[in-house]
DNA sequence: GACAATACCAAGCAAGCGCTTGGTTTGTAA
DNA sequence: TTACAAACCAAGCGCTTGCTTGGTATTGTC
């Protein structure tokens, strides 16, 4: 299953906004908006521009501008639940799905949703505590894909370190590589991916 | 040389203000409020009354509330560069450097200068893009203590991943810390730095 | 004890903010 | 063609924002 019919399928389960549709081009350019500027920075005004309506109408297609923010997220959460749970389940071996996985974060990260993810990491504290706690949930799942895989490699005795820990300083490396890795530089996403599986110490 | 002993040469050189005076303390409290809000929520009234005056004269001690934003970033990254030439000048060996730096960007993420640590890394966007240059100038000295010894320990076979990609990979995991990791909590700082270490492969 | 310099207050201005309102255009289906 | 909802516009309201202003205490120095 390839990343496009991952993404059809939740289209048409209206988990998330098909990408041309109105709703959809206003999240992507929201993303946009709030990565580069920060969601306080970005003004109701600056988004209507960015999708050519006014300002006004933005509040037809969504209530508050936090509920803009909210879905941004959401939408990103879902999508990559799905795109991280066919790369686990494609892989063939722990220390492969750790790589797919890891890989795939990466391409998240830097690749088409890479905006929608950085809002993501980063705009966190401009959720609502209640909003919070719904993405927080959708969060939990994608989570314990990575739990799992490195249960078992610590088992195993191949990742030495606590799984728990292992996966929030891989959480903080990953996402800080939208600040210094560039998409079309000399390093490609799978040696970047290597450089990490290197520094774990999984290739020798 | 202990970090009391730093501070006060550095306070004594008037390259970070006394803890105690009007100014450090209103560094104190912008640093804490920029964290828990971030840096466009927090607005000057808010800032005046952590500190007790009157929001107007918030602007006889600094020009804009951008330059408060700087203040705490230079004066952060000036303390801390200290502390970590003292903690790798101290250690012995390049393993236990690394494991010092380490230590010491843990310690300076999650202790007292977390807030203002925090700050320099999530809200580096709401600095003018002067600013930015002048802040990041600061920060080079900073990365060369770090590449100096992940060289070494590259050239050794020790850490086989890319310095430059090791130390990028670490900044995104030590400074993710400050979303999870409890000071209080049952694991200490020591402890979170072997994990560390471990996940490098650093130790058997 | 005179005199700056420093630190602060009280009041408010101009601009920008999220969002609302009442009405018009566009798309869709009978 | 009619009927109706969805999508949008034009205007602006009420509020908050960073910052300014003119004046008053407080502090340090000789």
């Amino acid at each position: 299953m390839n990343q496009d019919a991952i993404l059809q399928a939740l289209v048409a389960d209206k988990l998330v906004s098909a990408p041309d549709s109105a709703r959809g081009r206003l999240l992507t350019e929201a993303a946009r908006l709030f990565r580069d500027r920060g969601y306080e920075r970005t003004t109701v005004r600056d988004l209507a521009a960015a999708v050519g309506i006014q300002s006004g109408s933005l509040f037809h297609h969504f209530r508050t501008k936090e509920a803009i923010l909210k879905a941004v997220m959401v939408e990103t959460i879902r999508l990559n639940t799905a795109l991280m749970q066919a790369a686990v389940d494609e892989a063939q071996g722990d220390r492969a799905k750790l790589r797919a996985l890891i890989h795939a974060e990466l391409e998240s990260i830097n690749g088409l949703t890479g905006e929608a993810m950085a809002v993501l990491v980063y705009e966190w504290r401009s959720l609502s505590p209640e909003a919070q706690e719904e993405v927080l949930a959708l969060r939990d799942i994608y989570e314990q894909l990575w739990l799992d895989v490195l249960g078992r490699l610590h088992r195993s005795g191949e990742v030495t370190a606590d799984p728990f820990v292992v996966r929030r300083l891989l959480t903080g490396s990953l996402s800080w590589t939208v600040t210094w890795f560039q998409s079309g530089g000399k390093m490609g996403l799978s040696e970047l991916t290597d450089q990490v599986m290197l520094s774990l110490g999984l290739i020798d």
